[in-house]
DNA sequence: TGGCGGTACTG
DNA sequence: CAGTAC
DNA sequence: GCCA
């Protein structure tokens, strides 16, 4: 009699790219049934679902006490018509596991559920915010349907588990008092977020910003302004143009003097305040035009990985206009940083945004592979993606293992997974050394010394460090994705391409990928989430908050006088430092109105 | 006037 | 230590 | 650059 003999099972949110190959082919080896995917729009397939199947949640929905998290992740990716699969799921109580509980079956040689914990599914919609208002903000990436998505959402969350229920209750209490405090801007209604979440553009990048109200001819030579100090390493400078950039664009109102937005409008100081008067004046700021001959040659340079603004200011200083040009003429520049060398190999790719929904199929490589190494470690996806952008610049991955803070098991774990994945062709570079990197990756790196001729002036003696607490790697899908980006890119010059990495065939688009290996003990957990969630900027809220209670914020911990408060409660962190708690998603700017 | 987030890795 | 990146 |  085989494990699963007669059993049915679902895997949301999808067993598709077969990558999760390993565990559909054990299960049918086990004589377990497997529903494939509802793959028509009829509904049709919801017939052979019925209320013995079990559901396989994939791991990175399910948090440490088996509750359902980031439904709303969740949903975006299933596909429309497993939407009401997932509607089915919920109605009819249908049992539900984390996909990892497989192994456990495995193990006991037994297929009895009272060996796992189900997972609850009800009642935990990330939806359900401190204010107890249930907040549908619906990021605008594939507005399929909106509508069903709304409807399975506004399920009420009255049951919460304990171990958040304390933290909850009491921020409850003091959340009407602040409510009539903010009057009008953009917080009033949430449906409002939907239609123009094109503000919620990340501070650095309002390269894309769209054009909008009147004070964007205002904005737009401030924006060049911050893009030229950012390049040229005055990164204070920048901030205050960006902040200022960012204050302008709440003010409704029109600019009409540059006196009017230093009064009214924070952030904007004597300094900008004359900028914006001489825009009105003349439309235009002098020194932009000729200064923008030399923000390209830094803009090219330090688009590259590995290249700051003080490398790009001397190779500009030193008449250098290409990346052969610098190779030709100063050799040696290249000789002893190689990440360079992969910065330029990658240069385009890495510039490419990830569609959200291509995030979830890297996620599964690693944790396919993360599984096979030990089962009980988990791993997240942190970074923009959990702030729920539509696209990503790269993926966080966050690992931990419940329990364990040994710094020497996490770290050996994502060197070993990478090593794994590289040799699967997943991983192509490593942006570190190790000795055993080394070992598997020294030859890709000698070759590409070799390629610029390198070789014999460096034979092969690199600096390997002792373990690694984050690993920097380029990785890349073995089949191409059939989803485009669209943001606009720096070009690598002509003369440069012969360094390029990139698939030749454009018409696929299998780019190469930027991904970050994080580790945290298991006591850092909330604080280490904080910290790899983002955005930068709301870190750097947080952190000014901490310090203006006397306190530091790090990814290790909220600290005050060098003695830990706390690590391991996100929300405990938050209310330490009198800061309402707010998703992910609410992170990607700072949001003026905190509480208490 | 000093401060601007705090940490990890490389050479 | 400076430089770069997260 | 702005702000405390």
């Amino acid at each position: 009699m085989l494990l699963f003999q007669g059993q049915q099972f679902v895997i949301l949110p999808n067993s598709e790219g077969s990558y999760l190959g390993y565990l559909t082919r054990l299960i049918e080896k086990n004589g377990g049934h497997l529903i494939s995917s509802v793959e028509d729009e009829t509904g049709s397939g919801l017939a052979t679902i019925d209320s013995s199947t079990i559901v396989l949640l994939n791991s990175s929905f399910v948090d440490e006490n088996f509750n359902l998290i980031q439904e709303n992740f969740l949903l975006r990716e299933l596909r429309p018509f497993n939407i009401s699969l997932w509607n089915f799921i919920k109605e009819n109580n249908l049992k539900c596991i984390d996909i990892k509980d497989i192994s456990i079956f495995i193990k006991n040689k037994k297929f009895d559920l009272n060996l796992v914990q189900l997972v609850n599914i009800e009642g935990h919609s990330v939806f359900k915010l401190n204010d107890g208002v249930t907040t549908v903000q619906t990021i605008k990436s594939e507005g399929t349907n909106n509508s069903s998505d709304e409807k399975i959402l506004e399920s009420k969350s009255e049951s919460e588990s304990e171990s958040e229920s304390e933290s909850e209750s009491e921020s409850e209490s003091e959340s009407e008092s602040e409510s009539e405090s903010e009057s009008e801007s953009e917080s009033e209604s949430e449906s409002e977020s939907e239609s123009e979440s094109e503000s919620e553009t990340d501070i650095e990048i309002d390269v894309n910003r769209k054009t909008k109200g009147n004070n964007d001819r205002i904005v737009n030579p401030l924006a060049k302004l911050a893009r030229k100090y950012k390049v040229e390493g005055d990164t204070f400078r920048a901030r205050s143009y960006n902040l200022a950039i960012l204050s302008i664009d709440k003010y409704t109102l029109p600019i009409t003097s540059g006196i009017q937005a230093q009064k009214e409008i924070p952030n904007i100081g004597p300094s900008i305040a004359k900028k914006i008067q001489r825009i009105l004046d003349t439309g235009t700021l002098p020194g932009l035009e000729q200064a923008s001959e030399q923000f390209d040659s830094l803009q090219y340079f330090s688009t590259c990985h590995g290249v700051g603004s003080e490398t790009a200011k001397r190779w500009n200083s030193l008449k250098l206009d290409s990346f052969k040009d610098v190779l030709e003429k100063f050799p040696n520049e290249f000789a002893v940083e190689w990440p360079i060398l992969f910065g330029w190999s990658y240069y385009e790719d890495w510039q490419k945004k990830i569609p959200r929904s291509v995030c979830a199929k890297y996620l599964q490589i690693v944790e396919d592979e993360l599984f096979l190494l030990d089962p009980d470690f988990k791993v997240e996806l942190q970074g923009s993606f959990n702030r729920g952008l539509p696209e990503c610049g790269d993926l966080d991955l966050l690992f931990y293992k419940p329990g364990c803070d040994d710094l020497n098991v996490l770290c050996r774990t994502i060197e070993e997974i990478a090593i794994r994945l590289y040799k699967k062709s997943f991983v192509k570079c490593f942006l570190q050394l190790t000795e055993q990197i080394e070992k598997v990756f020294g030859n890709q790196v000698r070759e590409r010394l070799a390629k610029i001729r390198l070789t014999e002036n460096k034979p092969k003696k690199f600096n390997l460090a002792p373990r690694i607490k984050k690993a920097l790697l380029g990785v890349q899908l073995q089949e191409p994705i059939s989803i485009e980006p669209h943001n606009e890119i720096v070009e690598l010059k002509d003369n440069d391409k012969f360094m390029s990495l990139s698939n030749e065939d454009t018409s696929k688009y299998d780019y190469c990928r930027r991904m970050d290996f994080f580790i945290c003990k298991w006591s850092e957990l909330g604080s280490s989430r904080i910290h790899f969630t983002g955005s930068s900027e709301y870190n750097r809220w947080m952190r000014l908050k901490a310090i203006e209670k006397g306190m530091k914020m790090t990814q290790h911990g909220l600290f005050k006088d060098d003695r830990l408060l706390e690590s391991f409660n996100e929300k405990k962190i938050f209310e330490l430092l009198d800061i309402e708690y707010v998703e992910p998603q609410l992170r990607n700017q700072v949001n003026k109105r905190q509480k208490k």
